[in-house]
DNA sequence: TTCACTAAGTGTCAGTTGGTCACTTATGGT
DNA sequence: ACCATAAGTGACCAACTGACACTTAGTGAA
């Protein structure tokens, strides 16, 4: 079939489009583990069953795709993640029951204290442990997808300081090294993971201080416009 | 609109749902250029413009995206190129004048040998160098698309050897040294190649050797089952 | 106020990697 | 036999990274 037949029948109703959605992997650092945020499903099929937040493009309320998913993103947590990236597409005829499906899946970051209020208003949506998560019989291929955002953001932890993302606005490098290790799944060397950071320039140094237990640590901060330039090393994505 | 709402409007056929095609950029080397194959539109809209090779999900043909991708790719080259991953998804409301669109789009690599019979039989197919295709106006968003697979060519240029995927199965290193070259836009040394490619034990040597001019060079094929092991350094994409 | 405890942050050295460039090697042609 | 040409190597230096001991700045108890 060609473009033009397949227009022909698409237009007449005669062709059965593929399902697409929009879903997202959202990652925070809460209690010195990795949580992913995920929706429990109303809706058959795999009614019940926990799944990636995320949905249908709304063709009236959205321009892009990036539309779509902060849109998402933000009827569950109340506001818009810092970090979006578009993480793959999942499609097939057998991933979901209903025949063939496509979606646009992206990675996002957030600090799970900037959406707390919103959470505690809706009871099917929960901050879940990767490491438990990745046991878990999931909607979908959503394991696969949740499992290959892992694996893209220990790269980004070994490389990048977008880990950052999953933090309050400001932080000690102490808590980012934490949250590199919790992600990579190993310990760094202090001094190693502070002189790639500071070489890296995309930290500004608030110059305020948190004590407790022990000598007081720097709090810093995201320097602005690093949104682009997160890179430590002269990588790409 | 909840997912409830928007499936009961989808299967009455009162929603209008995004227009999903699969394309890709198919990269060769050829006469020292780096080259990419375009296909002229034979339809509305856009006809008459070069755009990326790709076309519509088959339900029936097709399980899987990438069995999209290659069938849309044996079409036009005749073979199923050794390389092919996703590049992105490219969506919005506003780059297909028939409104909302997506696609999901590939990088691909291949030698241009290897499908020069079949380009021969089809005249609205051709290998255009990159830099001239950087000054086109291609249909839609191709471009863009274009760009982006290219700046991912450079960094796996700068880190991996797939590249060796748009050569012969057998090749010199100056030959692939050459193609990383071109790929990047700048003259790389000699010596920091040749250590890189070497580290990385992907390469195997044939025994052969080519002979024009000066020493003779040895010709390496990709080692089997490389596949997913292509890169040098311990990156990963 | 002094001392112990804790955790942040630094100094330093050795091993590894990467860039540079001159050198050697293998071939064909004069 | 010698030269031209291009493949492939040796060797040095600078930069980066890992490892680990050390110093520093705070708290709280004697």
């Amino acid at each position: 079939m060609n473009e033009k037949e397949f227009l022909a029948a698409y237009n007449k109703g005669s062709f059965e489009a593929p399902l697409v959605t929009v879903d997202a992997v959202l990652f925070t650092y809460q209690d010195g583990q990795l949580k992913v945020l995920l929706v429990e499903r109303s809706n058959h099929p795999e009614k019940g069953k926990w799944a990636l937040p995320g949905g249908f493009i709304s063709e009236n309320e959205d321009k892009t795709l990036e539309d779509t998913v902060t849109r998402k993103l933000k009827e569950k947590t109340g506001v818009v993640p810092p970090y979006v990236e578009q993480l793959g597409t999942f499609g097939g005829a057998c991933r979901d029951k209903r025949g063939w499906s496509v979606t646009i899946c992206y990675t996002a970051l957030i600090a799970h204290q900037a959406c707390e209020s919103k959470l505690e208003t809706i009871s099917d949506v929960a901050w879940l442990p990767i490491e438990k998560v990745k046991k878990m019989h999931l909607a979908f291929d959503h394991l696969k997808i949740i499992n290959k955002a892992h694996e893209r953001l220990i790269q980004k932890a070994l490389y990048s300081i977008i880990p950052a993302y999953a933090l309050p606005r400001k932080f000690t490098l102490p808590e980012l090294q934490q949250v590199h290790e919790v992600i990579i799944g190993k310990p760094l060397q202090k001094k190693s993971f502070r002189r790639r950071i500071e070489q890296a320039e995309l930290l500004a140094d608030t110059g305020e201080k948190r004590t407790e237990r022990g000598r007081p640590a720097t709090l810093y901060s995201l320097r602005a416009g690093s949104g682009k330039y997160t890179f430590v090393r002269n990588l790409e994505q």
